[in-house]
DNA sequence: CCTATATGAGACAGACCTGTCTCACTTATA
DNA sequence: TATAAGTGAGACAGGTCTGTCTCATATAGG
């Protein structure tokens, strides 16, 4: 029984064009109906790739969350120090709050349309956070002890949150510039009690 | 015609029970069946005191706005210090993300439900963050340059609104903790570039 | 007492929601 | 060519949504 080629990709395009839609729209405001007509597909179709609508945002969500990861992987690997690493995300930061399609973050709104912690979406919110956390975790690892990175991971990650939060009330520009000028204060301070 | 008290108290009493339920299913999940039910009020009473739904979301976030003001007003009369002053926010935070009805900010759910940035409801939002970020600007203009101050306070901001996503996902008391440590640090070297 | 105001209860309209089902059709694979 | 998977189109059910409307009732002030 072999999935043919065409059910892949038209799953995918499901999934993308229900993530324009959550992102600009929101979750509960974007019905079924719309994500279907915008993406010329039968609802059959969709339901029959996706349990069900919270299925699909699930899907949506992980998708992003993948894409997120890949881009920061590759960064990642251009940079030398680990300075430059936690560099490197502020500026995937600094350029997607540029974009005329930037709409805020759809994990942060993701976790306040679905706020119980039992939720398969807060699950996968709580998967994306706790994966950019880590990240920033583990590169500080190869700097400092381990009790102090993950502190300092949290510093930088909340200085992030907080940055996304200004740029979808349109202070992306100052907010991504505060924000690293905190985290190289916060950084500093790190290496001289090293 | 003169507005009778009772009236007065209805429509306050319709405002904390939606508040209640916005905060904790959310916006577009709470219906107006279910705001009237649990007010014990007609359907018509709701829609004299406020315009639409929208317009009663939008009295919530500012009654709401106004309290967190006012209780940020008393916290800081009793400070002496811009540092200390900035200290009791960081404690009002500390204590809030304890409560054990915490479901997270209601302006960054409300943010993340109506992005529209000409959206009444969306303004409200903004409204409430930069009071915030004002507040804690113009307590640290008596130690600093404006613009040092601004960004200075805009770094703080940041913490508090990435700690406030962190206690959502049950990490509080980390979270508040890391955040005053970080501000702390920044505050520090603000203080010494003096 | 009498009148104006506020309310409770609930029907109602018109739209939208998620999810299921049928039926005809296309297309890839064996 | 034959078979089965995948699809499009749309009806349909059962529920919910916002907002309007009517009518009976309660109450406060003149």
């Amino acid at each position: 029984m072999v999935l043919r080629a065409d059910a892949a990709e038209k799953r995918q395009h499901i999934v993308e064009t229900a993530y324009g839609l959550f992102k600009r729209v929101g979750f509960h405001a974007t019905g079924i109906d719309r994500i279907i007509s915008e993406a010329a597909v039968a609802k059959m179709t969709m339901y029959r790739h996706f349990p069900s609508k919270d299925g699909l945002i699930v899907e949506v969500l992980d998708w992003r969350a993948g894409r997120f990861e890949r881009q920061l992987d590759g960064l990642a690997e251009a940079a030398t120090t680990p300075q430059r690493k936690i560099a490197t995300i502020f500026d995937w930061y600094g350029r997607w709050f540029e974009r005329p399609n930037f709409h805020g973050c759809l994990f942060q709104h993701a976790l306040a349309e679905f706020g119980d912690p039992e939720h398969p979406v807060f699950k996968a919110v709580a998967r994306q956070k706790d994966g950019l956390k880590r990240r920033m975790q583990e590169i500080l690892e190869a700097r400092m002890p381990a009790a102090q990175a993950e502190s300092t991971a949290s510093a930088l990650f909340m200085l992030i949150e907080g940055a996304t939060l200004l740029a979808q009330m349109g202070q992306g520009k100052a907010a991504i510039e505060n924000a690293r000028a905190a985290a190289e204060r916060i950084l500093a301070v790190r290496k001289a009690l090293r």
